[in-house]
DNA sequence: CGGGATCCATACTGATACTG
DNA sequence: CAGTATCAGTATGGATCCCG
């Protein structure tokens, strides 16, 4: 039922899908699952993720409304992410998936050569 | 505490996540999650998809050992894809997500211009 | 019908430099 | 510290043609 009408090329649920389950998305929304972080916070924890796609990912979460972003203006600048009220529902969704895959990823990557 | 060591940039976790989170792979795991469909409905119920990351995403899964190939030798030829026990764990965790998502998927991308 | 092979466009990354 | 800007190399995805 979900496969009917509901996922037509360009509608807002896939679009919302390919914002939340982008690669560099769901390891960003995990980290902000457990604490807010800063900007090289989420640098660090989020290993292998450029500036680029660091920043880029956080502007399309902020703009979707599931990531805050508090600037403290002080010197040194500090800027603060963290889940809005939906991005909590969001994640409180995910992170059973997330779990799953994690028990399960040596069977799924290992067998194979 | 997931977020520790345990997603370091090449590990299982990350792949698995890569596989699974892809763009396609979701929609054609939430596809299969009603039944076991042919490549024809699957390139139809997908709309979208190209053949070549139907069969690359498909090959995928199959390697992971999430979706289950079978060839029947006929004319013209038939090959049914289905979800194995392990992805029917898979996308018994998925689905509340994607409701969640496709719930509020017009407050997510609608308020932006 | 179910793909594989090929070519091309785009998206992503990495490195570096610069700013408030 | 927290970004933005730019450029070049690479990975990824799409379109098309073709075959058993």
């Amino acid at each position: 039922m979900m496969t009917d009408g509901k996922l037509a090329a360009g509608c807002p649920t896939r679009v919302a899908l390919d914002h939340v389950m982008s690669r560099w998305g769901v390891l960003l929304l995990l980290a902000l699952s457990e604490q807010t972080m800063r900007w090289g916070e989420l640098r660090r924890v989020v290993e292998g993720i450029s500036e680029k796609m660091l920043a880029q990912t956080l502007r399309t979460l902020e703009g979707d409304g599931i990531v805050h972003r508090e600037v403290t203006a002080s010197i040194p600048p500090r800027v603060d992410y963290s889940l809005t009220p939906t991005g909590r529902e969001l994640v409180d969704r995910l992170l059973p998936l997330m779990e799953w895959v994690a028990d399960n990823a040596d069977a799924i990557v290992g067998p194979r050569p």
